[in-house]
DNA sequence: GCAATAATAGACAACATGGTCTACTTTTAT
DNA sequence: ATAAAAGTAGACCATGTTGTCTATTATTGC
């Protein structure tokens, strides 16, 4: 990816993050990127290209970020829970690249999207589930059991969305240490 | 409320819940609502007063709606199972006075305005504020250790937003079925 | 060195936005 | 019956929107 482009890219999902989508205008977004507006329409032909291209970047940092917090911890139930120390992290300013949290930017799209755009639901929906087969190899390692394996997958999945969900609408960064303790318990139960 | 007032408020409320509140003008709003923008502007002097009426009824419809569905079942147990089977409803298009599902009109305010509007974000709060009331009442009513159901509200609430979030960006119907099979475990393991 | 490519600033088009205002009509209360 | 209140349609304003286009300047690859 081109120089300008990755700037143009950065600087789009950096504003579209922190004030929404529709919120921000492509003046906006060149101004901050310190680019001509003919250079951003070189790289993308609408807006809507621009919005998806923020969506596959942030996926990126995104899965990366977190595959290399589980990978620090061991495979199976203390990754799970490294998975929440993580969400913690995040919630509490002390990631250096996700910026300043503002909930889950698949999350905020889709709210204001919906389905009306297929392309824009889709990669909001794609990131999911890859989060989703994260926890599935891990649970896999050592629930063998199918139907405790995809309640345990589901738990997991919905403790996240709803910690996510809930340090943003109210307020509570806390929410991932309440999941955490949650799980934990969850976990216990199992031996 | 004025019946003017009222269809006012009840099309802005449905076109913002279906397309989002950035993506609705004043104009689409007078058409739909069959009303003056004059008579608009006379009853708010604003659109954020507007939006702010909105969460406002929203907040009376649904908070209405779910406490008549608890109240069905018996006190405890039971009741926060019909939490999950009230959900389950609404996300299938079973609830008629709610409209079509589309997320937490909530939720999705809050991702789209962040904690920019304190009004709008303060509305969004208190809503899953009373939610929590809730939820509590019939907690209290069987758990009386102290930690115990601290822990237990907090799981069904962050399996409650959980289940949302992951029927709206994943379309997982289910979602809501997922999370009653996980809470029904929870509560058999208390006996 | 030089042609091709990519960048620049910014004017411009066409339309949408929130909000105000005028001039007129209907509803309501007494 | 009449005066006050609340409604109507829609012109209008200033600004913002996405996107195009021109004319000019840097940056490339060969």
């Amino acid at each position: 990816m081109n120089d300008k482009k990755r700037s143009i890219v950065e600087s789009a999902l950096n504003l579209f993050y922190k004030k929404g989508i529709h919120a921000v205008g492509i003046n906006e977004i060149i101004t901050v990127a310190g680019v001509a507006k003919k250079t951003l329409y070189n790289h993308f032909k609408s807006k809507d290209e621009l919005i998806l291209a923020t969506l596959k970047y942030r996926d990126q940092l995104f899965m990366d970020w977190l595959t290399q917090q589980l990978n620090k911890a061991e495979l199976g139930k203390d990754a799970l829970l490294a998975l929440f120390e993580a969400l913690d992290d995040w919630f509490n300013g002390r990631v250096q690249g996700l910026g300043e949290f503002k909930g889950c930017y698949f999350i905020n799209t889709s709210a204001e999207y919906g389905h009306f755009n297929r392309q824009i639901y889709s990669a909001c929906k794609e990131h999911k589930d890859k989060i989703k087969a994260l926890v599935q190899v891990h649970v896999d390692s050592f629930e063998e059991n199918a139907q405790k394996n995809a309640l345990l997958v589901d738990t997991i999945c919905l403790l996240k969305e709803g910690a996510i969900t809930t340090a943003l609408v109210q307020r509570n960064l806390a929410s991932a240490q309440n999941a955490n303790a949650i799980v934990e318990n969850i976990l216990r139960f199992k031996r």
